[in-house]
DNA sequence: AGCACGCCGACT
DNA sequence: GTCGGCGTGCTC
């Protein structure tokens, strides 16, 4: 009898991914090496991988197969249940298990196979006189340093091809050590910066090197990635510089973990609830108690105090001894429930989110994996955080699109949640003050227990609401993007020293650039989308592929001098509202400026002491900011993501809408809401001025039954990219063939409805063109054996090269 | 994806 | 006669 392992291996593509036998060797056998990383020989030329053992088995020796090379742990990555939630994932989101694997660890422990080099000090050694010239230099380098140097970096530096043998040759013959090592990428906790040289330049600069000049002995030292941002140029042209001498670069290290002292802030602060807070909480940590593995919604309006019962059901389960998992959307926007966390919690608090570096990342991972932090906060990846015995897993906004991954695996955290807590028998708890349809339907029909909030906490009433009519600001002489009523009310708010918040709906908004003589508009030469005019550096720039260009006011076509700007902007309308209240204090923010994590903590920090009157931004403004003095919201356009042809942008308009209005008013003041809009008409505006939810849910559900779509269908959306326009078409066409074969044969038993293919609304992005064609289906694992072979068969299919395909399972955005 | 095997055109 | 083009098939 023989032990074999199941082995995923790195870097293989879809349709051959599968687990792949490996003989355990005897040395290995006492460990328990499922879940632990292992190098294997694989292909015919036995190249060296990676690979993840999946399980183990005795058998029968039959034929001879190859055995695994080392163990790269010492001790599991991942438990019984990351190995469960990997295959699941592989099937469910029709990835391969590595790009499963790579969610349940830190980017940090990634592990890169390397081989050093190094000088063997012996007394023989010394001499050198049987060595050729070529093979003196090797040493020689080699002697002038202490540690080993990975073999790519040696070849580089002697200027020696990458194929050279000459190492393992010196190696044999005893002159340097060699070593095979796996080490870890972690990246930088620095960031690069540029300065210039004093002697100023030395040479001709090309138009984009002067630019960059320029700015940099205008601005002094700057980051790279501010750099090219504010002078339209790429790294490439800032190294080339670096190379002329002209500037220098450096490493500085970025901003330092803020929550370094968080055992510092740890103090008890009781919470009183409301009577509709103790009956939420008391139902839903009964049912916690019940250990069945449930889903409870809890729908409360904003402002109703959902944290309170959040951190009461923390502290109970954290008394019986369990671990919790919270996740909100974009937890840089909420420093403020972050430091709720560590106040109430200190280091028994990880905290998972983008502005932590690598190292930081990992080190949070670790303290999970010990069991130094039981409680996990972050963004969608914190789902994945390593704790073993999971109690509850609490989702703030649970409708918002950030839970949804866009890059494969294409998966919901809520998805992943419900896997995690039925795995532990936890409970899963999903907060929302508008809840996604197909929550709440799941929630009417008793599949997830509901638990509603409707008074806002303490004196706090709802704000009062008017939506104003811009199409006749716009006949009344009113250019401007704010209409008098916000213009008075913005007034009167300043006077009251009370602060504002303005929302800036910019998604999907073109602040496109046109010319007023001949109609044209300048788009990106590599989408095809239109590129939307920055004011900060005076450039175009395209959202989709990051190109940018100057702006000018010559047409490329008619060469007239008539192009111009169009459209409000964030920066644009900062601008105009800067004209209308010049001795207001305006804070912008706005995800596209480079402004650091950080800076948004500080710059939220100063609002919230009064430092500033006004804050204007898109869709971050609008969301779990909590200001008591903030009286007034103003919405300059609520159309846009209105009238797109995606199923849920009326959830998303009357989610946005509502929340935003619901920042006004928190405190003491009664505040109030005005929303603009050129379709006063439309319901859905109304209704989120009500945040009336449940007549909202009503509506929508009808329309969703009607159309079939979820919650009484499940959208598969198969995506389709490449270079060749019609050769993309062409693949598109013959997954559908494909499809239209197996619905005729073996999958005729499947009630699917096939959209035609076509172009993506985007239809072409960094020089890719993409289709996409829509399946409306039952996610049944029957329907998931039938795209995972139609699938291989594509890829195997050769008329296909130059195409990809993915899959994507109820998008939050239909491409 | 890589990598090797294999069968036809430009060369010593 | 060989070197090498990239079409096809496999990876325990």
């Amino acid at each position: 009898m023989v032990t074999v392992a199941k082995v995923a291996v790195k870097n293989t593509v879809y349709h051959f991914d599968k687990p792949f036998d490996y003989l355990v060797p005897d040395q290995l056998l006492g460990r328990n090496l499922i879940g632990c990383r292992v190098k294997v020989p694989f292909g015919t030329a036995n190249t060296e991988r990676i690979g993840m053992v999946m399980a183990c088995e005795t058998v029968e020796p039959t034929a001879p197969i190859k055995s695994i090379a080392a163990v790269l742990d010492k001790a599991p990555l991942l438990s019984d249940e990351g190995i469960a939630l990997v295959s699941w994932m592989k099937q469910r989101y029709f990835c391969t298990y590595f790009d499963a694997i790579g969610l349940l660890l830190p980017t940090g422990i990634n592990l890169k196979l390397t081989v050093r080099f190094s000088f063997h000090a012996t007394p023989g050694n010394c001499d050198l006189g049987a060595l050729t010239a070529e093979e003196k230099k090797v040493v020689a380098y080699l002697m002038g340093r202490k540690k080993a140097q990975d073999k790519e970096a040696i070849l580089k530096a002697l200027a020696l091809p990458e194929q050279s043998l000459i190492l393992e040759e010196l190696a044999q013959k005893g002159y340097l050590k060699r070593q095979n090592t796996t080490v870890r990428q972690i990246g930088d906790a620095t960031q690069r910066m540029a300065r210039l040289k004093e002697e100023g330049p030395v040479c001709k600069l090309t138009v984009k090197q002067q630019a960059v000049y320029d700015l940099l002995s205008e601005s002094g030292p700057a980051s790279v990635k501010e750099v090219c941002y504010f002078s339209g140029t790429t790294p490439a042209v800032v190294n080339t510089l670096a190379a002329k001498g002209v500037l220098e670069l450096y490493e500085e290290e970025i901003d330092r973990n803020p929550y370094v002292n968080a055992e510092s802030l740890r103090q008890e602060q009781k919470i009183v609830l409301s009577q509709e807070q103790q009956t939420a909480f008391d139902r839903m940590y009964s049912l916690y108690r019940e250990r069945a593995g449930a889903v409870s919604l809890l729908y409360g309006v904003t402002g109703s105090g959902k944290t309170s019962v959040f951190l009461r059901l923390i502290d109970q389960v954290q008394a019986e001894g369990d671990g919790v998992i919270v996740m909100v959307p974009e937890i840089s926007l909420t420093p403020q429930m972050v430091f709720l966390f560590h106040c109430r919690y200190g280091k028994n608090v990880a905290v998972f989110h983008s502005g932590l570096t690598l190292a930081e990342r990992l080190d949070e991972w670790k303290r999970v994996r010990r069991g130094e932090a039981t409680i996990a906060v972050g963004t969608r990846s914190a789902v994945f955080a390593p704790l073993d015995n999971i109690g509850l897993i609490i989702m703030d906004e649970e409708q918002e699109g950030t839970y949804k991954s866009e890059s494969a695996p294409r998966y919901h955290a809520r998805d992943i949640a419900k896997f995690r807590c039925s795995y532990h028998k936890a409970l899963l708890v999903l907060a929302s003050a508008t809840p996604s349809v197909e929550s709440f339907y799941n929630a009417l029909h008793n599949k997830y227990q509901l638990n509603r909030l409707s008074t806002r906490y303490g004196q706090a009433e709802l704000p009062d609401v008017k939506i104003v009519d811009m199409n006749n600001e716009v006949e009344t002489g009113n250019t401007t993007a704010v209409s008098r009523t916000l213009y008075q009310a913005l007034h009167e708010n300043l006077a009251a020293r009370r602060q504002s918040i303005i929302l800036l709906n910019r998604r999907g908004y073109h602040t496109f650039v046109s010319c007023r003589s001949c109609g044209y508009v300048v788009t990106c030469p590599n989408c095809s989308i239109s590129m939307t005019y920055h004011a900060a550096n005076k450039r175009l720039m395209c959202h989709y592929c990051g190109y940018s260009a100057p702006f000018q006011t010559e047409c490329p076509q008619c060469h007239s001098n008539k192009v111009k700007y169009a459209g409000a902007g964030t920066q644009r309308a900062e601008e105009q509202i800067q004209e209308l209240f010049p001795a207001a204090r305006i804070l912008r923010l706005d995800a596209d400026t480079t402004m650091s994590k950080t800076d948004y903590e500080t710059k939220l920090g100063a609002f919230s002491r009064k430092e500033y009157d006004l804050m204007i931004g898109t869709q971050m403004v609008a969301k779990g900011l909590d200001f008591e003095n903030v009286t007034l919201v103003g919405v300059l356009s609520a159309d846009q993501e209105l009238y797109s042809d995606d199923y849920r942008s009326y959830e998303r308009t009357f989610s946005l809408l509502t929340q935003v209005v619901g920042r006004s008013g928190r405190g003491r003041y009664k505040g109030t809401a005005i929303i603009q809009t050129f379709t006063p008409e439309n319901a859905i505006i109304h209704l989120a001025a009500q945040q009336n939810y449940d007549h909202f849910y009503e509506n929508e559900i009808l329309l969703r039954q009607t159309m079939l779509y979820p919650p009484f269908s499940d959208i598969c959306l198969v995506g389709f990219v490449g270079v060749s326009a019609s050769k993309v078409e062409k693949g598109a066409h013959v997954f559908l063939a494909a499809l239209a074969a197996a619905m005729k044969g073996t999958f005729s038993d499947q009630p699917l409805r096939v959209l035609q293919p076509t172009q993506a609304s985007v239809f072409k992005v960094n020089q890719k063109y993409r289709y996409k064609l829509i399946i409306k289906c039952r996610n049944s694992v029957r329907f998931r054996s039938m795209v995972d072979q139609l699938l291989k068969n594509f890829l195997a299919d050769r008329r296909n090269t130059g195409v990809s395909i993915f899959i994507d399972m109820n998008p939050d955005m239909i491409m």
